[in-house]
DNA sequence: GGCCGATGTTTTGCATTCATTTTTGCCTTT
DNA sequence: AAAGGCAAAAATGAATGCAAAACATCGGCC
């Protein structure tokens, strides 16, 4: 039987009920937040189902704002609702993966292109400074100090797209990678570090060039190949997924 | 005042309710669709508060589950609630839309680089058929059936990706940006239908050779230039939107 | 005559309650 | 002793109820 990873410690846990003066909850998006962190940070095990007692009284509400934050979560792909069966912590699938990682490549190539269109020197400066940044954690194999860094370019290039929707839609599909423990992804990642930062490069003197076309690929390309070296490491579930890319 | 377009005809309308035998309401996702299709098919007005009451009515249940549908509908994006002040349509600017276009756009064309890694001879040809018979309505000079052929190839690729997640969050922008009338910002298409129907010959070039990178490319400027000629139509309000692209 | 505040109404957000379904434990039967 | 069935318990999905907030209407004031 699946153990549910609730931890029900006497800690009171954050409870989101105002209860100063106001008298009025108003907690709207916060409860949202919460319980998505809740189950991004791991709290529930792959698979097992989300208790809804348990959690309204761990965030201090009753169901039916717990239950309207559970669609949400669903139709963000977090979690899954089985009629009348309750809702599961989606587990993702290395086919899964494999689909989520596709995505944000198409979507950080998207905003390479869109960030060549309309980044400004200035803001190159910065990606600049943070690439160098990174390039000394590289150099010291900082791992951890370099996924920091690498982290922050992507965002910043999906930012400098200036396209809110994007970056609505990136941070969505993000999330819910984010819920498999990189750090393992990771390790295997190591192998090509040398790889990847050449690939920055790249991106780096596509984006001085604003290149779109160009950046758009290396963009993809980049996420792809972390893709492969992740899929590579786990190899165990995932030996059919080895299929030849035909791309040029 | 906003009036609010519902109509509240005599006639009973979807009622979802189950009032055969089993008693058991079970509505789960067919409330959320027939909600989501109520709103994009324009049932109400731009900017118009969403009515709980009146939904409820309409759709024969209480407002727990509906609002709980509203929720989802907030995060999908096709709607806004304010905290204490309810639901409203959201209404797309001419940002909104040219935000939405892009994204569109990189989906596209990150399907399009999917596509070419995976596809079959078979869809291929499935996909000429289709667009053979475009090219019958374009001489035809059929606006309609060549905007349903237009559709139904862009759809084919994104299927032939054969990425789920792509496929979702594919519909979840189009259905965003259907809310608007199409067939008032095609007219202006028309203007640049010869130029269309080369783009998409490209576009089945580049499938049939497998150049995924390519046809990325070709993807994003087919959505591109699509937008371009949309907000051109639309220019009373765009005015300032008419910044130069960097890109090759 | 127009602007501002008070008061009643409506709407919203959440808690609670209720009916139905699923699950679980126990008992019977073979 | 294992399998099947039944009943109790828990959980789900939805309806209803209730306090607070927004909205609307009206009266007072300048």
């Amino acid at each position: 039987m699946t153990n549910i990873a609730l931890d029900t410690e006497t800690t009171e846990g954050p409870s989101l009920r105002r209860e100063d003066g106001a008298g009025q909850t108003s907690l709207h998006g916060e409860l949202l937040a919460a319980l998505r962190d809740y189950i991004v940070e791991g709290n529930l095990a792959d698979g097992a189902r989300v208790p809804e007692r348990l959690l309204c009284d761990r965030f201090g509400i009753s169901r039916t704002p717990l239950r309207e934050a559970l669609k949400v979560l669903a139709a963000e792909g977090l979690i899954d609702l089985l009629p009348n069966r309750g809702a599961r912590v989606r587990a993702l699938s290395a086919d899964d993966l494999r689909e989520l990682f596709d995505v944000m490549g198409g979507l950080e190539a998207l905003a390479g292109r869109l960030a060549c269109e309309r980044i400004s020197d200035e803001e190159i400066a910065e990606i600049e400074q943070s690439h160098h940044e990174m390039y000394r954690f590289y150099l010291r194999r900082d791992m951890h100090g370099y996924f920091q860094c690498n982290q922050d370019i992507h965002r910043m290039i999906v930012a400098a797209a200036g396209n809110a929707t994007l970056s609505a839609t990136y941070n969505s599909i993000a999330g819910r990678i984010r819920r498999v423990r990189y750090s393992a992804n990771l390790d295997k990642e190591r192998d090509r570090w040398g790889e990847a930062m050449r690939e920055h490069e790249a991106i780096l003197d596509a984006l001085r060039r604003r290149a779109g076309s160009e950046l758009s690929d290396i963009m993809f390309l980049h996420l792809r190949n972390k893709r492969k070296a992740a899929q590579h490491q786990s190899a165990t579930q995932t030996d059919e997924l080895d299929e030849e890319s035909h791309s040029a």
